[in-house]
DNA sequence: ATTTCTGCAAAACCTTTGCAAGCCG
DNA sequence: CGGCTTGCAAAGGTTTTGCAGAAAT
């Protein structure tokens, strides 16, 4: 797995301040696993930093996402979107603007047709972001 | 494309009352493109039905999504979460309770290392979600 | 006649923002 | 110091819920 970096290192090179709050919360974030939620983060980080306020949690998140640090797992969660096209297809998502289009799923080569993974996950379908740049974002 | 069934043919499959509301909902939905979200369907079936209610287009996205009629961009898309797993990974999603787990990259086979797709979209990465039955929920 | 659905308004989330005080470099 | 960061509280956006009247089967 990905070595993990100290953490006066990792805000050197992106250009953030070392505070206390994101230290305790790069820290607890280090130890979790799965998916957790700001929420969840943010109660695990108060147990250390009592005084820490959600919106703390929040902004630092943002920022470590947005310089890289950490990754969301979906971007996509915002509000609900509704499928229109009905033929089979996957999405582009653009990770600057959030914009998504469609592409046709043979564009995008097949996967495995397994009905059953290892751990019993029973598998209905595919559905693939291919993440990058969208033609406009590029030029910025 | 797939064919459009008739309204009233797929809520009898499905067991759910025609009612006005719902005809013309699916009928505007029916009409647009993309990925609209709750709101701006709204907007647009209110042209057709003024007294209609935010709520009511809720409830039944919701029903269209549940029975199959309609299908949600993502299934994540929620409150945000935060991705703890340094390695390259994908997804798994139960339909059923939403839970995420994670697969090895590896495990699902090589996706084209294509740089650049038609339409000029510059590509990151690849994130795929294989959606199906966690071994839980396969026994309800 | 019953069950289901609608519209309204209020509530429940989740996330962002403005600001004064405090910390970092 | 000067600028970035924190904590608080309030605001903002999205989605859900309870309920009484209306519509569907």
């Amino acid at each position: 797995m990905t070595a993990a970096k100290p953490f006066r290192e990792l805000c050197a090179e992106h250009g953030i301040a070392v505070t206390h709050q994101r230290q305790i919360l790069y820290e607890v974030m280090q130890g979790m696993h799965g998916h957790p939620s700001p929420e969840e983060i943010y109660a695990e980080v108060k147990r250390q930093v009592p005084s820490i306020s959600l919106a703390t949690v929040y902004k630092n998140i943002h920022l470590f996402v947005e310089s890289g640090v950490l990754r969301e797992v979906s971007l996509h969660h915002g509000s609900q979107r509704v499928e229109m096209n009905r033929d089979e297809h996957h999405h582009l998502v653009c990770s600057k603007c959030k914009s998504i289009s469609d592409i046709d799923e043979k564009v995008l080569g097949v996967l495995p047709k397994r009905r059953k993974l290892a751990g019993g996950f029973l598998v209905e379908r595919y559905a693939v972001d291919v993440i990058g740049l969208c033609a406009n974002c590029q030029q910025g």
